[in-house]
DNA sequence: GCCGTTTTCGGCCCGACTGTTTTCAGTCG
C-alpha cells in the first residue's frame, strides 16, 4: 500500500474505532474527512510542509500533528491506544447493513461481544434479545445483513454498474406511468467503483411503478419498500433503490440523490449562509430562526441548474461534485477551462489487432474508427516481450509498419499512424532499439511486468520512459487494476513533472478494469499542464465503448479538452506528434 | 476535529425509514 493510502487508513481506523467507543460524531465525521482528502492527494502527505497541509480543507493543527508523527515514527500514538482499548473483531460488525456504532456498542459492553462469532452465538442462544430495542424483527433484520455481509461482493465497477442501470432506466422509462427517470449517487458521478445503484423517478403512479421494480425478473429480494422507497438486492449481490419524487421536484431530488455527502453538505451550508434551506423536496426561504415555513413554495426544485443558479453558482457537473473546489469554480462570474466531454474525442492512439492479440484486422480497426467519427487511429501492437500476447519481434514491426501505411489508401479520410505499445523493462530502458523506434509513427511504452518493484526503482523506471525522447505517451501509468492489483506504487507528483518538462502525454486507460490514471492522479497531471491521451486500448470491436469510462475519469480529474490529445483536430495532433520528436532524428 | 461577514466557543445538513416504542433512537444516504 502506498503511504497515502496507509496514512489514509489509520485515519480511516480512527474514525471507526472513536466512533464505537462513542466520540462525538462530528470529530468522527472530522477524521473520515482527512482520509478522504490524504487519499485523494497526489504527493506523498508525509513530505508535505505543515502550511501545505494546514490549506487543505478540514485538516487542522491535530492532524498535522498525526501526519507527522506518522512520517517520523511509522505509527500514531493515539491509534495504538484506540487498538488497545477496542477488541479488533468489532470493525467488522459495522459493516453489517443496518448495524451501527450505537448497538455495536451496547452489544460489546452489555454482551461481551467482540467478533462475527460472537454475535451469531449471542443470536443462537437468544442473549442478543437482551439489548434495548433489539426485537424479533431487528433480530431477523440482523441475520439477514450478516448472511449478505458474507456474500456480499462489495463495490462493484463501474462498467458492470452502469449497463445495469442504463437498462433498468429504459425499461422503467417505458412505463406509461413514468413521466421522468435517471440515475444519480456515485455512478452518476462517474466514481471507478459503486456501492448500490441509485435510480430516481417522478410517477403518476407510484405503486405501480415501485411494484413494477420489484416484480423484475433479476430481483432477487426486496430489502424495504414504501410510498416514495423501494431497495432491493438483484441475483447479481448488487443493491438498487428507486426513489419517487414530485415531477416538480425532481432537480432538488436529483442533486440530492447524486451527492457526494461532502458535495451536499457544502450546498446546504451555502444556503443556510444565504438565508434559506435546502433539502431534496426543493431550495426554501427560511424564517429569522433558520425554519421553513409549512406548506411554502420552493425558491427553485425543477432542474439541477435552478437550484444552483439561485445559490449564486454555474450548473456543477455530477463528475465534480466532491466538495474538491467545485464552489468556487463554479461561482457565477468565475471561469473555468472547458472540461472534456465525449463529443470531443476523435482519435484512438491505442490499439491492437490481429497481428498480436487483438481480434480486427487492420481494416476492420481503421473501419470502425471512422465509423464512430474519429479521424485519426493509431495502431499499437505489443512488443516483443509481450510474447504471451504474440508482440512482434524487428522484423514483423517492419512488415507490420509497411501493412498499416498501406491502408491510408484504402481509408483516404482517416489519419492512420503505425505505432507500437512497446514494454518499459524494469530498469526503465524500452523493449525495442531506438533505430526500430524512430521508424515508427507513434509510440506508448507502458508497464506490463514488475508491477510489485519497490517504489524507487519503479520512480526511477517510469522517469526513464518518460524521458526518452521517441516516446509520446506512457500507457496506464501504474499498471493498477481496479479492485484487482494496486500496481507500481509511484510518487506521482515527480512523475508529472517530468512528463510537462519532457512534454510526454499520460494516458488514461479507459478501459474500466484499469482506468489508469486514476482520477485523482488526472487532476494533479492536469493541473501541473501535462498533456493527456484518453485510450480505449482497442482489443475488439466493443472496446471502443469502454471510451465513455475514460471520459468519466478524466471529467472527475478536471482534465481541460485543450490538454486532451484526443480532442485535438487532425492537424494539430499531427503537430503535436511531428514537434514531440523535434531535434530526434 | 474543524472553523469564523455575528462566534476562538459552540456550533456542525437533512429527511426517510424501521422497529421499537407510546414519543423516539438508530441507521442510512
Amino acid at each position: 500500500m502506498s503511504t497515502n493510502g496507509k496514512v489514509a487508513a489509520a485515519f480511516e481506523e480512527l474514525a471507526v474505532l472513536s466512533e464505537i467507543l462513542g466520540e462525538n460524531a462530528f470529530k468522527v465525521n472530522a477524521l473520515r474527512r482527512s482520509a478522504r482528502t490524504i487519499e485523494a492527494l497526489t504527493s506523498n502527505v508525509c513530505e508535505l510542509e505543515k502550511s501545505a497541509l494546514l490549506a487543505m480543507d478540514g485538516v487542522g493543527a491535530s492532524t498535522v500533528a498525526k501526519i507527522q508523527e506518522f512520517a517520523t515514527s511509522g505509527t500514531m500514538e493515539e491509534l495504538t491506544g484506540l487498538r488497545a482499548r477496542v477488541p479488533a473483531g468489532l470493525t467488522q460488525l459495522l459493516q453489517i447493513q443496518g448495524l451501527g456504532p450505537k448497538t455495536v456498542r451496547a452489544m460489546w459492553t452489555d454482551l461481551a461481544i467482540e467478533d462475527l462469532a460472537g454475535l451469531k452465538t449471542a443470536i443462537d442462544t437468544g442473549a442478543i434479545a437482551r439489548l434495548p430495542r433489539m426485537g424479533p424483527k431487528s433480530v431477523e433484520n440482523l441475520k439477514e445483513g450478516i448472511a449478505f455481509l458474507e456474500q456480499s461482493r462489495g463495490r462493484i465497477r463501474i462498467g458492470e454498474a452502469l449497463p445495469i442501470a442504463e437498462a433498468l432506466v429504459r425499461d422503467l422509462g417505458l412505463l406509461a406511468c413514468v413521466q421522468r427517470i435517471a440515475y444519480g449517487g456515485s455512478l452518476r458521478r462517474g466514481r471507478e467503483t459503486i456501492g448500490d445503484i441509485d435510480i430516481l423517478a417522478a410517477s403518476t403512479d407510484a405503486p405501480a411503478l415501485m411494484e413494477k421494480f420489484r416484480g423484475r425478473e433479476d430481483v432477487a429480494k426486496v430489502l424495504a419498500t414504501g410510498e416514495t422507497k423501494t431497495s432491493v438486492l438483484t441475483k447479481h449481490g448488487v443493491q438498487i433503490d428507486l426513489r419517487v419524487v414530485p415531477l416538480d421536484r425532481f432537480g432538488s431530488a436529483w442533486l440530492y440523490f447524486t451527492g457526494s455527502t461532502d458535495h451536499n453538505i457544502r450546498l446546504r451550508e451555502r444556503a443556510i449562509a444565504q438565508g434559506m434551506r435546502l433539502n431534496e423536496y426543493g431550495l426554501f426561504h427560511a424564517a429569522e430562526d433558520g425554519t421553513v415555513a409549512e406548506g411554502a413554495l420552493p425558491v427553485a426544485s425543477v432542474e439541477e441548474s435552478d437550484i444552483h443558479a439561485a445559490l449564486g453558482l454555474q450548473w456543477i457537473p455530477p463528475t465534480m461534485r466532491e466538495d474538491r473546489g467545485e464552489f468556487d469554480a463554479f461561482a457565477i462570474g468565475s471561469v473555468l477551462p472547458r472540461i472534456v466531454v465525449m463529443e470531443d474525442i476523435r482519435a484512438e492512439l491505442h490499439c491492437h489487432t490481429n497481428a498480436s492479440d487483438g481480434k480486427m484486422t487492420i481494416d476492420e480497426i481503421v473501419a470502425t474508427a471512422q465509423s464512430r467519427g474519429f479521424h485519426t487511429i493509431a495502431i499499437t501492437d505489443h512488443s516483443k516481450g509481450q510474447a504471451q500476447a504474440n508482440g512482434l519481434d524487428e522484423a514483423r514491426v517492419i512488415t507490420h509498419i509497411a501493412a498499416i501505411h498501406a491502408a491510408r489508401a484504402r481509408f483516404p479520410a482517416m489519419q492512420i499512424w503505425a505505432g507500437s505499445e512497446v514494454d518499459i523493462l524494469s530498469d526503465g530502458t524500452l523493449d525495442y532499439d531506438d533505430e526500430l523506434l524512430a521508424k515508427l509513427d507513434w509510440v506508448v511504452a507502458s508497464p506490463h511486468a514488475a508491477l510489485k518493484q519497490e517504489s524507487a526503482l519503479a520512480n526511477a523506471r517510469m522517469l526513464r520512459a518518460i524521458a526518452h525522447p521517441l516516446v509520446h505517451v506512457i500507457g496506464h501509468p501504474t499498471g493498477r487494476v481496479v479492485n484487482g492489483r494496486p500496481g507500481l506504487e509511484l510518487a506521482m507528483d515527480a512523475l508529472f513533472g517530468a512528463a510537462k518538462k519532457h512534454n510526454t502525454a499520460l494516458e488514461i486507460n479507459a478501459q474500466h478494469l484499469r482506468l489508469d490514471l486514476r482520477d485523482a492522479d488526472v487532476r494533479g497531471a492536469a493541473t501541473v499542464g501535462c498533456m493527456i491521451a484518453i485510450d480505449c486500448d482497442v482489443h475488439a470491436t466493443s472496446d471502443f465503448d469502454e471510451l465513455r469510462y475514460g471520459v468519466l475519469t478524466a471529467q472527475r480529474g478536471w482534465l481541460p479538452a485543450s490538454q486532451c490529445l484526443n480532442a485535438m483536430d487532425p492537424k494539430t495532433l499531427n503537430a503535436w506528434r511531428m514537434q514531440k520528436r523535434c531535434g530526434v532524428g
